[in-house]
Formats: structure tokens, C-alpha cells, sequence
DNA sequence: AACTAATCCAACCGCTTTTGG
DNA sequence: GCCAAAAGCGGTTGGATTAGT
């Protein structure tokens, strides 16, 4: 194994990436597509190792990326997620279209987490931090970050066996359904350059369940049932780009978080993308993480098919003019 | 205006996992 | 099955920016 190749080469450029630099490797990619990752700085022209050049691409040139501020949903998503699978990063990014796990980790650790130490949160256990001081003796709060994988289950546990008590332990408010959240799912043709120039996407399948995050000190109560409601017009235009979702794939959830069973929860494009499971699926209590990322295992995971990903969601209005800018160089189209 | 502290975030580092010969 | 390269991932760092004094 060692370290990569990259990191022996010498005269290779560190550090933040110039207009130039971006140019460059924007055109590259999105003429020829990436290949192999340790080939495109010198097909590109960059004195960049081919690292350096995939994470310039993943964390800020794919045209598909979100920027701007995290919404409270998407705040509060993290946080549910985060519950369930810990320091995963690229696993709660692949459930937050547009947005990546250096995003989010940065989001959490600058952030989300002092958030939940205010609201007296162990932000990494998600349980009280009474009841985390009481627990010390035999558990280590930073289990959970240290081996995420390990540990996560045993902290997770406690989530997952609860569903009923879910929400109460990030001192947030019980979830409802009724906000503009997307969450794409599932993207079905491989990226390309041939479908990206000139060409409408192959759009994602997109979701709208989202939770509307509780605001401090409010508490939501939504009425009704689990009804699902199906979006019908689901073509969307953006900077020159149709995007045409399957009608029914898209839904809109109108869910009182309070009544769903842990296993419908799951079973949501929530969690699960693609479309609306059953709604009478049998309650289901999943008695370990394990068990649980079992569970959702199938569940496509678009944003970790990097070349899979397709342009944002429709609330994507909020992509940056400069990433606009370098969406109508690529694709050459005025913006 | 100048300085310091706090915050944010892009990028790097190093480890693990996956892939292909 | 073994090995090396590539890819993926999470933790950490350091520079830029912002807020406070």
C-alpha cells in the first residue's frame, strides 16, 4: 500500500486552486470525462497530482454541486443521519444532493456540533450529555469518532431500538414533512461528457421528503396520515439544461414524523431513495446499525457514483454565478 | 485604524478499501 | 491468492475572512 505516488513527485503545485487551474481541469473533464485520476493532471495540464485534481472536481468544479448555506433542513437531516451512521461523511453526503462530505463534515464540525453542545446534546452520541457524563465509566464519548464503524453501532443502538424516542435526543423537534427538502436518489445513466454537452441529463430520481427543521424553542404538529403526495410536473429547467424527473418517482410526503413507524421511516425515500414503499409495511425494530445499513445497503447511493451524479435539484437556483459561469464555458452557453 | 481571536472552509495527509494484472 | 496502483474516505491543518476590542 503505502502513500500515493503523488505524494513523492516534486514541483507539483500545492495548496488553493487558481481560475487557471479550474479551467483547466474543468475542460478536461468535461471533454474527455476523468479516466483514471493519476493521468488527468497531465492530459489537463496541471502540475497537480491526479488526488489533488479528483478532489477539486468532487468538492467544488462538478457542476452539480449546491453551495451556499445549509438549509435548517438540511441541517437537521444531517443530524438524523449522522445519528444513525456517525462520522460516515460520504454516506450522509450521498443522501444530501449537491452537497459533499467535506461540506458537511466542515458543516459539523464548525457548526452542527456546538449547536447540539448548547442544547445540551452530545453531539456525538446524540444522547443528553447528563446522561453521557453518567454513562463515562464504561463508555468513551469519542468512540464514536474514533472508529466510527465499530462503535457506531453500539451508540446507534440505542436510536434504533427506541424509533419512538428518535427525535427527542437532538433536541430538536419532531420531524414533519412538509418543507422543500430534495433529496436525490438514484441517477441511472453513467456521467459522461456526451451527456452532459449539448444534451439533457438524465435526471435523478428525485424525493421531497423533507423535514422541516425545528426551529428553537417551536414545536411542529402536523396533522394527517402517512399520505404521500405525487408530484406530477417534475421537468425543471436550469441554466439551459432540462431535467425530466419520472413523475413517479417524486413524491411529497405529508407525514406527522410522530406517526411513522421506525420501519416506514426507513422504508421512505428518506433513507431508502428510488420510490415510496408500502404504507403498511410491517414495524420493524432494527436492533443494530449493522442490521440497519443492512437494511439500506440496496439503496443506490448517487453522490458516491461520482461520475453518476447529475446537476442539482430543483432548488438549485442558489448555485453561485461563478459555478453558472463555469457551467456556460463548459457547456458553452450563455448565461 | 490596528490588532487579536474566532470562525470558516479548501486542501492536504495518511489510512483503508477496491480494483486489476 | 498476492501485490501494487488507484480510489475513497475521514481527520487535520493552515490560510483567509470576519467579528470583537
Amino acid at each position: 500500500m503505502g502513500r500515493h505516488s503523488c505524494c513523492y513527485k516534486q514541483k507539483l503545485r500545492k495548496g488553493l486552486w487558481s481560475p487557471d487551474e479550474d479551467e483547466k481541469l474543468l475542460n478536461h473533464i468535461t471533454r474527455h470525462g476523468h479516466g483514471c485520476w493519476s493521468s488527468v493532471p497531465k492530459l489537463a495540464g496541471l502540475q497537480r497530482c491526479g488526488k489533488s485534481c479528483r478532489l477539486r472536481w468532487i468538492n467544488y468544479l462538478r457542476p452539480d454541486l449546491k453551495r451556499g448555506a445549509f438549509s435548517p433542513e438540511e441541517e437537521n437531516l444531517i443530524v438524523e443521519l449522522h445519528s444513525v451512521l456517525g462520522n460516515r461523511w460520504s454516506q450522509i453526503a450521498a443522501r444530501l444532493p449537491g452537497r459533499t462530505d467535506n461540506e458537511i463534515k466542515n458543516l459539523w464540525n464548525s457548526s452542527i456540533k456546538k449547536k447540539l453542545k448548547q442544547r445540551g446534546i452530545d453531539p456525538n452520541t446524540h444522547k443528553p450529555i447528563s446522561e453521557v457524563e453518567k454513562d463515562k465509566p464504561t463508555r468513551s464519548s469519542n468512540d464514536h469518532n474514533k472508529s466510527p464503524s465499530s462503535s457506531a453501532a453500539t451508540n446507534h443502538d440505542f436510536f434504533l431500538e427506541k424509533p419512538s424516542d428518535f427525535s427527542d435526543y437532538f433536541g430538536l423537534q419532531k420531524l414533519n414533512f412538509n418543507s422543500n427538502l430534495s433529496l436525490c436518489t438514484m441517477v441511472p445513466e453513467p456521467f459522461s461528457p456526451g451527456n452532459m454537452v449539448g444534451s439533457a441529463f438524465q435526471a435523478p430520481v428525485c424525493v421531497k421528503p423533507s423535514i422541516s427543521l425545528p426551529q428553537d424553542n417551536s414545536s411542529s404538529s402536523v396533522s394527517g396520515g402517512p399520505n404521500w403526495e405525487f408530484q406530477t410536473n417534475n421537468t425543471f429547467d436550469n441554466g439551459g439544461f432540462s431535467w425530466s424527473i419520472p413523475s413517479s418517482s417524486v413524491v411529497k410526503p405529508n407525514h406527522n414524523f410522530e406517526e411513522i413507524k421506525w420501519s416506514e421511516y426507513l422504508n421512505t425515500p428518506f433513507f431508502n431513495g428510488s420510490t415510496v414503499q408500502s404504507q403498511n409495511s410491517q414495524q420493524i425494530f432494527i436492533k443494530s446499525e449493522a442490521d440497519y445499513l443492512g437494511k439500506v445497503s440496496n439503496v443506490t447511493d448517487p453522490w458516491s457514483q461520482s461520475q453518476n451524479e447529475n446537476p442539482a435539484t430543483p432548488e438549485a437556483s442558489d448555485v453561485f454565478s461563478k459555478d453558472l459561469q463555469r457551467m456556460a464555458v463548459s457547456f458553452g452557453q450563455s448565461l
